[in-house]
DNA sequence: TTATCTGCAAACATTTTGCAGCGAG
DNA sequence: CTCGCTGCAAAATGTTTGCAGATAA
């Protein structure tokens, strides 16, 4: 039921090969410049078919775009993104589970989920700004 | 340098008297129907400058639309938010800022901020679409 | 063959901006 | 009187959708 395309093909080896979060038309601008012809609807389809289907992770940027990424582990886990190169790190935090767990339990509210992201500059980033 | 105008005085005294997370939309419809005529941009310009001075928070829906409400702490703090009502309650979380500052050392990175928010049922919800 | 997928362009939703006129201070 | 503020409509973004033709299975 879900086909295996040229363009779903290239979408994913580009992916593969990407380490940061990306919008939809930054994707779609790499896989231009790669000489992939892929139409921008087409990517837009592709990454929320690969985000239901949990082979990508999907955060909020700043400004309300989706940004993709496909992540080394499968399970719920968080990140912790660069804001000057993008660098992002995986993190896998148990305290926070518990907390959004009990926080939930207080209230009396159910099936609650959260979403939780941390932004800071990385090392290399502060030295190469000047601290 | 920021005037006291009626479209101002209309939104604040409207943002008092809300709970929950609006959308400008919402708080523009809102508006509406009190009788107040006050421009969608208008809204958008207030809210904008209401959030850069810390007087409302914000914070992004589902679908990756700006959402504000006047909050009644100053300070940091994060949001259970029930997704049926809206209905929001704050939290303030130490564990959560330990572990942020806690997982931004342990990877070199510096000035690490974070954003957590919580979404669940709250009980009169669950109760009201039959568990 | 045939149900999916794709590209394109049009449609949408949200937010921003240009500009002439209004009005708070 | 003056500049900031407002409304309106146009524009800019980011994302979705309708449809005819292409294509994987």
């Amino acid at each position: 039921m879900q086909r295996m395309t040229r363009q779903r093909t290239a979408v994913s080896e580009l992916l593969a090969g990407t380490e940061d979060f990306r919008s939809a038309q930054q994707l779609h601008e790499m896989l231009r410049e790669r000489g992939h012809s892929v139409g921008l609807a087409t990517v837009y389809r592709t990454m929320q078919a690969l985000a239901e289907a949990g082979d990508v992770d999907v955060l909020r940027g700043a400004e309300g775009e989706a940004l993709y990424r496909q992540c080394q582990r499968t399970s719920h886990h968080h990140h912790l993104v660069c804001r000057e190169c993008g660098r992002t790190v995986e993190i896998d935090s148990a305290s926070v589970e518990r907390w959004a767990a009990a926080v939930g339990d207080a209230h009396d509210f159910i099936d609650v989920e959260h979403t939780a992201e941390l932004f800071g500059t990385c090392a290399a980033c502060a030295a190469r700004t000047g601290r």
